[in-house]
RNA sequence: GCGCCAGUAGCUCAGUGGAUUAGAGCGUCGCCCUGCGGAGGCGAAGGUCGCAGGUUCGAGUCCUGCCUGGCGCGCCA
């Protein structure tokens, strides 16, 4: 990376520096390589000197000039072929321009890297896994799990182009007591179906407390009946809960799995919580656990002592009095499978805030099992707050008031609702305003992007109904051609395109992927602002500067459509 | 009460301890098509970065206290 080479070229001439004694010979701070915000002030920029001169100041207690410190630094300096100039600024930066014939035979590994632009090896080939959405099987996805679904799954993709293998994994809670109530409350919803249809006799079956009875409950009976006809109405209730089971969890993640697939989310597996009861898991880790001192019985209930670790004030049940384990417990077994059984090297969980009380519990669970904690991190965000007519509407799952995430897709598409629940960083919580966000679908900011996509694809279309042969392809001279990119505008364009491989890395380094699309605008507004000062097409554009703007546009395309497609959004060639 | 997060332009939000002017989109007000897609470009107005201290050569950014809002502190998930 060009910030790693930079910083590799501080590095040694501050070592040279003083090994040449003209700077102490103390133990420097770790160099910083920034990225000014004025164009005047290079492409990167280094503080050493001033960080320098005050742990000079600080363990020899003279004054050491910040401005000296960074032009002896400046004097041991060898650019290679990738700067092109240096400069000595304000009270002691060092800032580092790109040289020009750097960056137009660079342009050329854009178009050469393809689809896999900007990708680094930060990862190294680690398994990392991704747990994201993992909502309640019990019904369709509120609006929140869509901002769930979407950093998840573009949280994925960039770990993927910086080199990780990933597997992308959604936790079924089909062990605990809301997928029971669940089947509880489609049983209810089920026989009086059967029983208006009238296929079906009467039974006295009250509908259980708090139950589910959004619309979509009669949708699933439906689907049900369609499958079974009134057979299960006909047994006895247990038994036909029990036949109850299978059917309902598989029409709801059938149904979660479609309505995630409307925005281009998909996984590689769907892990049953049942499934590590069923093997006996978790009692055997409970077992476990137990004889290792970190589970005790306690007033009739089974607690994990959480309290031992730091961050933890209470102990936490696993098994309830009752001999109903809680979800704590299957979560301890879904853990150690995570890391001791298909050996993930990393695994990040994706949570809403509303579970935060959960993470130091987590951290004692990884100690308790001899994992270092660091290999579970957790991205949390923000709840999206759903805003109507100017009221709040709280969503609920159970009373069956919220907004789904296929309705809003219906409404504005997969890459607008992406792109919206993508721009704000995780930690702020989203007003999502529904009349706006429809009134404005042709707004959105992503078609600012796809429109700048489009375009570019346009105008290859035309160069080659002009006569331009090929010009999806790099000719020969290339290398040569290039170096008529002089422009301000095509030197800037070519700049941000080389940002790419610090973006992805950025959003890795936070797990947060929002800033990929400012960078996506950004790439676009540099497309525009060349476009408009630069032609390609006219006849008044020499030949050979018309072929080497071909170059610049076909490796904006390339950029364009991978920072698209790392979000998750298409790039199409018209709009 | 304790913990976590947020408070930046009229609105929705970016902002990685640095350089006389803190950014974007939308909205408002002006310009720019006898030239490749105007879903575009250029410009203007609009800010005591919640408040008060502190650290530093330098703070929207770090520390402390406070204010406001959200979330969490279950034998719920």
């Amino acid at each position: 990376m060009i910030r790693d080479q930079i910083r590799q070229i501080v590095t040694d001439a501050t070592a040279n520096a003083q090994s040449a004694g003209h700077l102490p010979s103390i133990k420097f701070p770790p160099i910083e390589i920034q990225r000014p915000n004025q164009p005047e002030h290079g492409d990167y920029s280094s503080n050493v000197a001033l960080l320098a001169s005050s742990a000079i100041r600080k363990s020899s207690g003279q004054k050491a000039n910040p401005r000296q410190i960074a032009q002896s630094i400046v004097d041991h300096i060898e650019t290679g072929e990738l700067v092109g100039g240096v400069e000595l600024a304000g009270p002691g930066f060092i800032n580092f321009r790109l040289h020009e014939s750097w960056l137009q035979k660079n342009l050329l590994s854009v178009i050469e890297q393809g689809a896999d632009f900007g990708a680094i090896d930060r990862g190294n080939g680690q398994r990392w896994q991704v747990e994201y959405v993992s909502a309640n099987p019990t019904g369709p996805l509120h609006y929140g799990g869509g901002r769930n679904a979407v950093l998840g799954d573009t949280l994925a993709n960039v770990l993927e182009a910086a080199g990780y293998e990933v597997q992308r994994e959604f936790y079924v809670n089909d062990g605990g007591s809301q997928i029971q109530l669940f089947i509880e409350s489609l049983y209810v919803c089920y026989l009086q179906l059967c029983e208006e249809m009238g296929g079906a006799p009467k039974r006295d079956v009250e509908r259980p407390e708090g139950a589910y009875q959004g619309a979509y409950m009669q949708d699933y009976a439906r689907v049900v009946r369609e499958r079974v006809g009134d057979r299960l109405a006909h047994l006895e209730p247990a038994e036909a809960k029990e036949g109850l089971r299978e059917i309902g969890r598989e029409i709801v993640v059938t149904d979660i799995k479609d309505e995630l697939a409307t925005v281009g989310v998909t996984f590689d597996r769907w892990f049953s919580e049942k499934s590590l009861y069923d093997e006996g898991l978790v009692d055997r880790l409970l077992n476990d656990l137990s004889d290792r001192g970190e589970v005790i019985k306690r007033d009739g209930a089974l607690w994990f002592l959480a309290s031992k670790y730091p961050g933890n004030e209470k102990d936490e049940v696993v098994v309830r009095s009752n001999g109903a384990p809680t979800y704590f417990a299957s979560d301890i077994a879904y853990h150690y499978d995570k890391f001791f059984r298909r050996k993930f090297d990393q695994v990040i969980n994706v949570w809403a805030v509303d579970h935060q009380g959960h993470i130091p519990r987590m951290g004692a669970v990884m100690r308790a099992l001899d994992l270092d904690p660091e290999r579970l991190r957790i991205l949390l965000y923000n709840l999206v707050k759903l805003i109507r007519d100017g009221q709040e509407v709280k969503m609920s799952k159970r009373s069956g008031d919220f907004l789904t995430v296929r309705e809003v897709v219906e409404e504005v598409g997969p890459d607008a609702v992406r792109f919206m629940l993508l721009t704000t960083s995780p930690e702020s919580s989203i007003e999502f305003d529904m009349s706006l966000a429809v009134q404005s679908k042709n707004e959105n900011r992503v078609f600012y992007v796809q429109y700048g996509h489009a375009r570019i694809c346009s105008l290859l279309q035309r160069a080659a109904q002009n006569g331009h042969k090929n010009p999806e392809a790099v000719p020969e001279d290339a290398a040569e051609i290039v170096k008529l990119l002089t422009d301000p505008a095509e030197m800037t364009l070519i700049r941000r395109m080389l940002e790419m491989e610090e973006q992805i890395e950025l959003a890795v380094e936070r797990l947060s992927p929002h800033n990929l699309t400012y960078y996506a605008e950004d790439l676009t507004k540099t497309f525009s602002v060349f476009y408009e000062n630069c032609q390609v097409l006219h006849t008044d554009v020499p030949p050979q500067l018309a072929r080497a703007r071909l170059l610049l546009v076909l490796a904006a395309r390339t950029a364009l459509s991978r920072v698209l497609n790392l979000m998750g959004m298409s790039a199409p060639e018209a709009m």
